[in-house]
DNA sequence: CGGGCTCTTGATGGCAGTCAACTCAGGTGG
DNA sequence: CCACCTGAGTTGACTGCCATCAAGAGCCCG
């Protein structure tokens, strides 16, 4: 047996599962948009009346509109879609789907994380998917999820029941070559990930990690385009450890060894700054340039 | 650094590009399936004229007619699809495509395997696919491959241009949604993989492999159903620690380990009878029966 | 101030990587 | 026929990276 510990278990999955009303604060912290579906879900003691209030955005107006399962619909579709869709919100810790159990919906991650998580019998566990905003959740043509969903930060996601939706990428041909397309993308970041995973030393792990959570705001037009590019990293140590197959002290270890150096500063615990992103790629193992010119 | 080694890699080259017409007798050593696939796989030093004269087996009677991209075409459509087909030929160790050259083609595995391959500059490799029989190979609105491919055994490939590929799956739905669940699966697998190489101990890998051998022999209807199951590892120990994230000693050890133990039996050094797959099973690590009920 | 968490840092040990020698089988050429 | 070569695979000795165990720091909040 080797990474990945059992003493935790008990505490991680204390995290997994808070306690009702013990979160209300984070919500109104960094909680932006509501829903009611997140109200059924989560219900922490927010009333019906606040629950109604829960506005769903335009898909007009969607911040992720041009890069989800969606930007492949017509002006025309999208009142369709407007009919069909629902929020749900999720708080961190929260369950979206365990594997196994049924899961008749499918969705795009409007803002926020989720993981997609794999665990062994004896405890040890391997994210094995990370989803930001635009990404899609789900599987058509599949009622169960074969692995635990967790919201890892505040998560809001834009749902459609499954049935519908598969009949919607029948009857539109362009939605399911957009999906065909993102999963396609999806797969190949699993190569990716494989490479990390197989071959790469803890260090190099981290810088990846970290080079990728860039290229992604970057993506998301969160990028400052030149100078030093500030992330905030929306998973804890041991989340990231998940993610990276190492346990939360070697990332806390390497995290400080790459300060020390000044690959990277940090700002409190969760607040990276880049100054050199080429810096950062270079001690990611990767071969160069990966865009971003920083 | 870690894992991966620098010091073999010209050995690896070398056995990538053999000489031509040197491998003819370890191809009638290895060959066993008397199909006209088989016959047709382990020609060696052909003719121009010859290679014109390799026969096309109608789709009709295609072994993986039912299992891959083209199970979704109807009886009709087969015809066009005779007249698009061409079939390739690789002997092992040929390079399929490089990493980042032009790749045109599309096409489907009939016999044989090839490994999709990562590497970082320093030389560590990963192998981040490995495609058997049915399975799909190339993309589909992409002009190059972002992986090596390699032909890790004889391999023949049932190909397809990529652009009037492209057109078939814009006029054939069935067959663009069955891309879509292939390309699904294939996520699937990578990320039970990201599992395997994040947390499993090298004795869990070995076995989770060799789980994987026996369960895909079984679909492919090689399968005896009960007793000894008998399956030929297709790849060599290098290969192997490519897929695994190991290196040759370890799969090496892992192997005899497992031996010793009479998990498996050896005959030779590519043959493995498994006893008891269930047993198997248990070493992988995996919370049991994934089917085969052995 | 005390109780949880998250995160950091230190000490130690184990698994797998590294280096190296050897076996074995097939193929080649004298 | 035998010496020799090459490539695949096995096994042993040693090393090093990261997991494990443990303690403490920093922070939020009641």
């Amino acid at each position: 047996m080797r990474r990945g510990r059992i003493g935790r278990i008990a505490r991680h999955a204390r995290v997994k599962q808070p306690q009702p009303g013990q979160l209300r604060f984070r919500f109104h912290a960094s909680n932006q948009t509501g829903s009611a579906y997140g109200h059924a879900l989560t219900q922490v003691k927010i009333s019906a009346a606040e629950a109604a209030l829960i506005q769903q955005v335009p898909c007009g107006a969607c911040l992720i509109r041009h890069r989800a399962v969606c930007a492949a619909c017509e002006a025309d579709d999208l009142h369709e879609l407007e009919l069909a869709k629902y929020y749900r919100r999720f708080e961190p810790g929260q369950m979206v789907a365990h594997a196994g159990e049924r899961m008749d919906f499918v969705g795009s991650v409007v803002s926020g994380v989720a993981g997609l998580t794999q665990t062994l019998e004896d405890g040890r566990t391997q994210m094995v998917g990370m989803l930001l905003p635009s990404d899609f959740l789900g599987r058509p043509g599949r009622d169960s999820s074969p692995y635990d969903v967790t919201a890892l930060s505040d998560l809001l996601l834009c749902c459609f029941r499954r049935r519908p939706f598969e009949e919607l990428l029948r009857s539109r041909p362009r939605v399911s070559a957009r999906l065909l397309e993102m999963t396609l993308d999806d797969l190949d970041a699993a190569r990716d990930w494989l490479l990390l995973l197989g071959r790469k030393s803890a260090r190099e792990r981290i810088a990846s990690f970290l080079a990728v959570l860039v290229r992604r705001a970057a993506m998301l037009g969160q990028a400052t385009g030149a100078g030093p590019i500030v992330i905030d990293l929306p998973l804890t140590r041991e989340a990231i450890a998940d993610y990276l197959g190492l346990t939360l002290e070697t990332v806390s270890r390497q995290i400080s060894a790459l300060r020390r150096e000044g690959v990277i500063v940090l700002e409190g615990t969760r607040r990276v700054i880049v100054p050199d992103f080429r810096r950062l790629v270079t001690e990611s193992g990767d071969d160069a340039d990966g865009g971003l010119p920083g």
